[in-house]
DNA sequence: GATTGTTCTTGACATAGATCAAGAAATTAC
DNA sequence: GTAATTTCTTGATCTATGTCAAGAACAATC
């Protein structure tokens, strides 16, 4: 089983036949450091999982680049107005390392919910499971501070301070790059 | 077309036949002011349509209580990942006026599905507009002040700050009533 | 309609976090 | 391997927002 099916298998809670099928339709593209998946303003009829790689995705706001999210192994790149509803994508989405990817387009992804009967449910849970861990994030904004933010990321995914450049973290965080690196040094000291 | 149909039809596109068979499905509650629709905890298998009032979602957490939606007619009121997950639920949904609802459990919900070949395509699409319209609060948190906040809210919905206390508007937004009282007399002076 | 409880505002003050600036450290490019 | 660039830290200062407290306005209750 590859990665992608073992996610798949995951996420979707798909059978092992349809596994195959699925996976199938995804084809591997490979970013260098700094690619661009996807732009803003463009359609995008495209979908990524992660293979390898970090992946950030981000939007510009006046002069200030903002970062949504950072994406690792195992998670799915997508701007989701972009790929459901056929709107310019309002997300940049960049490789922040060498990433491999697999890749599935509009047309292959329709193919899937063809073959396979109960896609649409899945697809529909796992897009209700994305929301509800938006709904968490919007209340760690409502009722946490800047130094429990960083904590509840750092405890999540220690790593990913070592990985990429820690502005990005500061304002996936919502708060400035001078003010996390004062949190981590209040807790290294 | 009731209400209710009119709003099925924007938010989900159905045709006019299916609009009142899925319509049929939903049953008029109503909510007396202060009553809860749903309380954290609990095991819920209800969704709601609000018809008329208002009715507030929100978290208790420690001793501060963190209000998440006020949804007004024509939201749906639901906690998700109970009503998919049959998880325990993780708001309150609580009235704060009189409210007439229509309702439908899960039961009755599945049976949609049965009856109508699209529903879950619909559904799907549904819960990813609900989806990108979290994105977007996400990244308001990421890059406004909390008087930007306010004067986005107050555009969106000005009625809103004349038919509920503004603390649950405050805390809704991310800030203090204090501070919400601020900057309403900056714009006012 | 007096009483009680909420809600809203305002002031004084405290503080978390932002901004500005500069240097150190690390990384990338030539 | 040196130069250029980017990243990270640290200090000084500023400011938006929070906290605490008190009174005013309003609404709900008996």
């Amino acid at each position: 089983m590859t990665e992608l099916e073992k996610y798949i298998k995951n996420y979707f809670g798909a059978t092992s036949d349809d596994l195959t099928k699925i996976s199938s339709f995804f084809k591997p593209v490979s970013l260098k450091k700094a690619d661009y998946f996807l732009k803003t303003g463009k359609q995008s009829d495209r979908l990524g999982f992660v293979r390898t790689g970090i992946i950030r995705e981000f939007v510009q706001i006046d002069d200030k680049e903002i970062t949504k999210w950072i994406s690792t192994q195992g998670y799915f790149v997508v701007d989701l107005s972009s790929f459901i509803f056929h709107q310019p994508a309002r997300w940049n989405i960049q490789a922040l390392t060498e990433c491999e990817l697999f890749v599935i387009d509009d047309k292959n992804y329709q193919q899937i919910a063809q073959e396979i009967q109960r896609w649409t449910e899945l697809e529909k849970l796992f897009i209700a499971k994305c929301f509800t861990v938006l709904e968490d994030r919007i209340i760690t904004h409502l009722s946490m501070t800047a130094e429990e933010r960083y904590h509840q990321l750092f405890n999540f995914n220690k790593e990913l301070f070592n990985q990429v450049p820690l502005h990005y973290l500061a304002s996936m965080l919502g708060m400035t790059p001078e003010t996390l690196s004062r949190l981590r040094g209040k807790t290294r000291a």
